[in-house]
DNA sequence: CTACTCTAAAGGTACGGACATTTGAGGGAG
DNA sequence: CTCCCTCAAATGTCCGTACCTTTAGAGTAG
């Protein structure tokens, strides 16, 4: 309710102040049970209807709200996590890219040796593995039960790491210098089993993203993880084009699309 | 060159109309070397600048058009080669790769009304649209109920085919010389009803992938696609490297992926 | 209590004007 | 001839207004 004043000399679009800080106000869970109309927001932020309708067009694009003709706007039913296909994505990216708080509840993280494991990194049986469960949220809600395995002998310095709130590959990067450049991926679509939906708190009849990947950083395997994603929060979207083949979504800029 | 006049009683919108106007225009060369300015196509078309802007960003969200301040906008990248890609084309061509027989059972195949799909592409609600209900097979097993609509206008050449043994694109190619160039499509995990698990025959318990797909020929939109996959017979696959980009591959049961 | 009608409110469309910022080309200085 | 500056042109941003269509709810008739 506080509508942050805006900032007419900053040299970002005013639009792009307040789509922003609409973004900030959902995210802080103010608009729970209902948005704000067009007009309220020309009021409470003195910006012309324009102005505000540039905002709303671009959390339109973004799916974070839905508008109809003589209804008020609506926040987008949970709103889904678009994940753009195939690049070395990050969820925790995609997550923040969404607008949503994040956390990660940290269910397992030791240090054990895993045969199957090392075998599909091409280690031997023996080798020691750091292991990192995770059950991922997007705002207080379950989103994806994330499991990592990595040689602890190039990740031993994450030991020490809080995975509660950051990225396993911004820790990699920063603690041992390690940025992923090739990997292998696949997406399966399954029905969790009773114990995973019970885990995630997803309700009966839906289905899930089963996601297998193995990813390598200048030909050293460097992980094999496996992620389970609700398929009621989580898509994989991708934009195509002659010649430059996929793509990733575009999130800045004037770009619309209709979700 | 006419700049044909806009309807000014019609119920489609004047951004609109002058949208599909412009995508006429290109599609028959006419902006080859350089793209008509803002206030060019206000003096020409006599509508504000507002409606030509709010043309221009369609435009620009389907990639027709790139814009920069300053500068006119400029026809974006020349489609040259164009070739389907994406979940659904890796799907049938590595059916294709992996040797198995595969054909399709026509469900439905005739011209109709949609309003809703009509929206979804952009185009007046009474538009006539060619829908095509195929159940696809591969190695005498259901795979995927495919269900596609297509502006009659564009499609009505492919009227007399026969899409028992053909791919849509193909025949989109040789009797209507449309080529997609652009696209967007996503993927969810869902579970089949018990209509949809009864006509793919998958067994209980199995989840699918369910594709939403918009594609575009030089800027006019030529599809709207769903198609539901049985998630036990297939598997989305990315490969990616840093610098080379990425490419979707597919895998049906024991991966099969092309180099 | 139900069903219909009417109306206020909200978003969608379209018009107008004004200024800011960037680009690109032309002209002048060296 | 080259480099730099200036300036017109084009798009981006922002404001204001008006009217139309749809929605949802209040009010009324049955």
């Amino acid at each position: 309710m506080a509508a942050q004043a805006l900032d007419r000399s900053s040299a970002q679009p005013l639009w792009q102040q307040l789509q922003h800080a609409l973004v900030a106000r959902l995210a802080a869970g103010e608009f729970a049970d209902h948005f704000v109309g067009e007009l309220a927001l020309v009021d409470e932020y003195g910006v012309s209807r324009h102005t505000v309708r540039q905002a709303l067009r671009q959390l339109r694009s973004d799916g974070v709200i839905v508008a109809e003709r003589g209804r008020q706007p609506r926040v987008a039913p949970p709103p889904e996590i678009q994940q753009p296909m195939g690049a070395l994505y990050s969820l925790f990216a995609s997550v923040e890219a969404a607008g949503l708080p994040q956390h990660s509840v940290v269910r397992r993280f030791d240090t054990r040796a895993d045969a199957v494991v090392a075998d599909r990194l091409g280690l031997d049986a023996s080798t020691p593995l750091v292991y990192l469960e995770r059950l991922r949220l997007a705002g207080d809600e379950p989103l994806a039960l994330d499991r990592v395995w990595l040689p602890a002998a190039l990740a031993a310095p994450l030991l020490g790491a809080d995975f509660t709130h950051t990225s396993l590959y911004a820790e990699l990067a920063t603690r041992a210098g390690i940025r992923l450049d090739r990997g292998h991926e696949d997406v399966h679509a399954v029905v969790p089993t009773p114990a995973e939906r019970a885990q995630l708190r997803c309700p009966p009849g839906t289905a899930a993203f089963s996601i297998n990947r193995r990813s390598l950083a200048q030909g050293r395997p460097v992980e094999w993880r496996h992620t389970l994603v609700r398929g009621d929060r989580f898509a994989l979207a991708a934009d195509f084009a002659a010649g430059t083949g996929y793509r990733l979504t575009q999130a800045e800029g004037t770009a619309v699309r209709s979700g």
